[in-house]
DNA sequence: TAGATTGTTAATCGATTAACAATC
DNA sequence: TAGATTGTTAATCGATTAACAATC
């Protein structure tokens, strides 16, 4: 029975299942029951029926699910297979690294330009890429509307690249900044907010100290 | 009254507190209330009280929190005045990237060597930092005894690099290969997976289509 | 058919919010 | 003192787990 609102931490569960059943399915494995994918990856059997539930139904008793079938409803739901465009604001290291290393068409979105305020950037190309001037970015959003932004700019100008991104028709900002942005609610924020991640860690040690094994 | 477990959800709260009364204290503000600390966060005045009150009594009927001194406490409780030795295995575009802009001193972490297998930056510095062969491991652990490596090697190298540093003693793994880490359970392992992320995002945009602004 | 496994409903558990006595 | 605000207890809400009839 599809649900109408999807909790955020089914949400969040999602990729996971994803690329567990990406990598099944590479390996050539065709079914697996909920309880083995369970088993697999440290999760109840029940919270996978009950978070595939919400979206449809996907299995079929005595069986289990069909791992291809099942993979591409998930990438369908993620919206992997509907292909939009996606713009990097800022190729210093960050963004450097993401245009060197993450596969942007892997999750359905398609990147073929960096914006930066850097001379020596301008016009230069990292892996296909092509970096251009900020001051193209109001020409390029009207001509390609891109859906999302990545913000891997200096803290000090993020959130007015974010208002200046908003007013472009960005409907999404991937935000690396550790600044927390301040845009209309119909323009969604994710975070990847480095400090704070490490930070969790940081007091899982020190919670768990460990006396033999307390060096600096 | 402490507790004695704290959940996940308030331990991921805490870097975000600490961040916001950094920044009120940089302001010079010097004191709050969980209400008016809660409207400015979004989040209930309630939570806030609650949260705190895992880890001892902070405030002061009549008057709220004294910002400075509860920015001390959650700091405390991150462990951030508990400096620790931090290394970063893998010296490639994000390795580079951390290297040059974040600040892991601001959370506590002593970083002075980055290892790599890769001739050409090997001896060389970054940001202060020496790059040093992976054939060194085992001897700057048996010396310095780092407590988290910053693994931020390709994808393929990970769950090995991942046992070599478990058995070298280090506390915790600050994950970016996006690979599902299997190590001894008295190690932790912060996950920062990209790619789930940002599909996350990508569903978000998906669900909430706007007709009138859904370009590609 | 018999065994396996689903989707869903019910029960449990935990997290968030509300309320309020204590008190600065 | 009176007003404000805490820490904590109680109430609510939501998420996870368990159970099971339906059925492949």
């Amino acid at each position: 029975m599809k649900k109408q609102h999807i909790s955020d931490a089914v949400v969040r569960r999602l990729p996971r299942y994803y690329r567990y059943l990406d990598e099944l399915h590479s390996r050539g494995v065709v079914r697996i029951s909920s309880s083995v994918l369970g088993k697999r990856m440290g999760v109840t059997a029940s919270q996978i029926r009950q978070d595939l539930s919400c979206f449809g139904e996907f299995g079929q008793q005595g069986y289990g699910y069909n791992i291809m079938e099942l993979r591409a409803e998930i990438g369908h739901i993620l919206g992997v297979d509907e292909p939009r465009r996606l713009i990097i604001i800022g190729a210093g290291h960050l963004g450097h690294a993401l245009l060197q290393n993450f596969d942007f068409a892997q999750g359905g979105f398609r990147l073929d330009t960096a914006f930066d305020v850097s001379e020596a950037l301008i016009g230069t190309e990292i892996n296909g890429v092509e970096i251009h001037s900020m001051d193209e970015l109001e020409d390029y959003c009207a001509r390609n509307h891109p859906a999302v932004a990545v913000l891997t700019v200096p803290k000090a100008a993020a959130q007015d690249t974010a208002a200046r991104l908003v007013a472009l028709g960005v409907r999404g900002l991937w935000n690396f900044t550790n600044v927390e942005l301040a845009v209309d609610e119909s323009v969604f924020v994710e975070n990847v907010h480095f400090a704070d991640s490490l930070l969790t860690l940081s007091y899982r040690i020190s919670k768990n100290a460990n006396p033999e094994k307390r060096w600096p």
